[in-house]
DNA sequence: ATAAGCATGTAAGGAGTTACATGATTCT
DNA sequence: AGAATCATGTAACTCCTTACATGCTTAT
């Protein structure tokens, strides 16, 4: 699956929701597909103009140029199916805190306890986000068969931000013992 | 800090724990790094050559063009630690797996199933070959100073594998209750 | 010898981000 | 009137991947 393919998927599936414009589109994806997924700006636009050529997404309303909503056409929903269907292509990871601490002989045992401390604030951050996301989910009304799914996604970040709270406390203590040790101090990097 | 830079920090980290081919560099990448980190083929030879331009790598052995493995000369050694100081740009996330899951509503239930399954599988495979390494690494003389900091890496991806798995399965669970619930079944999607 | 793996690169093209540009509407 | 936000787009640029191209070395 080409990657513009997966922008199509969003782009259509954000609309399977409900018809908006593509500011509201572009918010939709920021804020509630975050945590999981981004478009850039400059794509969606382009995307949405691609979409409508192929007669798969529809303007509502006033057909002038602005403050028209797009909503998919029956042709849309069919495409958006079979993208669903295909396999996901793998994303390539590029972790920069792992990456840092696979070096951080380099950087000594304190830079590294600041990297972790930093990753951990932000996974209590989302940890946040993520209760106050379900709490907004279910006081919205219209989407009783959609919930069910959020609810998944939710529930990944959950569990990625509780991992992440986990591994950096272990992290931190074995940093601690290591000083003890004397195996590795600061000054001795290298 | 731009993404080239990170191209630089991971092959001058990669330098840092020993000095290899370029060839040697791309394994390194592939297999050791493979779990949080990525640099594409096409990438690593042109950031050699830069890096040699700027004097913070040199040839070893033989200065003929085939064999020749690279090694960090201090200014790269400064440059590396320079590079691992600055916060990492934050990623941008793209997972498809939870697209596809926030969408499900359009696939339905079954298909939701299989493809948290398929997750769930792949978290096995990952927690195996976090293991595999970690025993490949206490085998390996010569790094023990470089050791402590691995290990963080790859408690992370434990943590985040079981993670995956423990959350696949409340997914599942949480699935099945639906279909019993008949709130989103089979045929029911739109 | 010949196949597998080691080794080094280039070139074309696609993907994605950012900055720029413009104007309407709504709130204060 | 002015500021904030809504709304739509473009263009340049960077980044990255993929496919291609070449030749050496080592094991069978």
């Amino acid at each position: 699956m080409a990657r513009s393919d997966q922008t199509q998927m969003a782009v259509l599936g954000a609309l399977s929701i409900r018809p908006m414009t593509g500011y509201a589109l572009r918010e939709e994806i920021r804020s509630t597909l975050g945590h999981f997924w981004s478009e850039s700006f400059g794509q969606i636009y382009p995307a949405l103009a691609e979409l409508e050529r192929q007669d798969l997404v529809e303007r509502l309303g006033s057909s002038d140029s602005r403050s028209s909503s797009f909503a998919l056409t029956p042709a849309g929903n069919a495409r958006l199916r079979d993208l669903l269907g295909e396999p996901a292509e793998p994303s390539r990871p590029r972790n920069g805190l792992l990456l840092r601490l696979f070096f951080g002989r380099q950087i000594g045992p304190d830079a590294c306890r600041e990297l972790i401390l930093e990753a951990r604030e932000k996974a209590e951050q989302q940890l946040a986000q993520m209760d106050a996301a379900r709490s907004g989910l279910l006081a919205d009304t219209g989407l009783d068969r959609d919930i069910p799914y959020f609810l998944l996604t939710i529930s990944a970040g959950e569990h990625s931000a509780r991992a992440t709270i986990a591994w950096a406390d272990e992290a931190l203590a074995s940093l601690a013992a290591l000083d003890e040790d004397g195996t590795v101090g600061l000054g001795t990097t290298d």
